[in-house]
DNA sequence: TGCCTCATGTAACCAGTTACATGATTAC
DNA sequence: GTAATCATGTAACTGGTTACATGAGGCA
């Protein structure tokens, strides 16, 4: 249920419609919940039916202007402080190397060795994001800074990983 | 479409019943690629209808032991060295650390430390499955090993990275 | 005899992806 | 007028979760 919650925070700081919150998702979610048009649509009409959200303006071409509530606003401060986050554990990366047996140690280590150049790149790419940004003092620069500095090390310590992994394999 | 690799990864070393590989994913591979019985039992399945596997022999209360063929192992050949990752962007903790805006400093703090508190534990648990594990020569265990200190270099980042965000909340 | 473990399967549901469909408004 | 963009929606499919169902074999 997390798509729920992040239109529910995205609306927080703004009034918005669902084309106004697909680009946001594109922009400052894409490297941390992605989501799908029919997806974002269809989200935005059951927060609509149970309360979480109301439509404050009807504007041209059907657009509709998405405010949260204060049910809505109740729920994401619940989903917060209340509730687990559930540990994302699923890792395709990790489990190509626990079967690099099956390829000979050239492979093997080459393999690494590129997984290494694309962490690398990640990481540029994020350095690059980070200077885009124009920050300000408020919550959301604050935050957004925490968790773009978590990518960054994320990054960092994968091609760490990674390059320690390749001169494993003798 | 991992968990059909996962399957033939597994059945490289070993011939095995549905059950058997159950209980291999709750050991081995429960940190990199958790898997139900009943998706299990699906897969090896259509697995079976497509040819990568077979069964090598029928056991008492319908156990049935599967072997990977020589299309299984060509097709997990593939999958490791012709096809792409896809990288696993959702993350559930950051996406609670972008609207940490919407609860007090003190809320978001002690989420940050608690947060730190989790990773820390998650270290000491693969630390301890480490030691518990027998490792030998093989490539299982060279994989292995480097699948594991993966774990450990990431909930060290993460503590890191949690301890330093707390400090940020000011 | 009766309980535990072994062993497989199915059905309903939820979240997410891809593709298709439609139409209004704006800017040139 | 027409092309780009704004704007919303639906349908089919895939992968994964939870729960239910059933029965055989081993062991005390």
């Amino acid at each position: 249920m997390s798509l729920r919650h992040a239109l529910l925070g995205l609306l927080v700081d703004r009034t918005a419609s669902g084309y106004d919150l697909l680009k946001l998702f594109d922009t400052s979610l894409a490297n941390v919940w992605p989501a799908t048009q029919s997806q974002i649509y269809a989200e935005l009409n059951k927060l609509a039916d149970t309360g979480l959200i109301t439509i404050a303006t009807e504007g041209p071409r059907g657009r509709k202007q998405y405010t949260i509530t204060g049910e809505g606003l109740a729920e994401l401060r619940h989903w917060l402080t209340e509730t687990e986050p559930q540990r994302n554990v699923r890792s395709e990366v990790l489990l190509r190397v626990f079967f690099l047996g099956v390829v000979s140690r050239d492979q093997a280590r080459s393999h690494l060795t590129e997984l290494a150049a694309g962490f690398t790149q990640e990481e540029n790419a994020l350095r690059e994001l980070e200077s885009d940004i124009e920050w300000d003092e408020g919550d959301l620069s604050v935050y957004g800074r925490i968790a773009l500095e978590y990518g960054l090390r994320f990054n960092a310590m994968r091609r760490e990983w990674a390059e320690w992994a390749a001169g494993q394999v003798r």
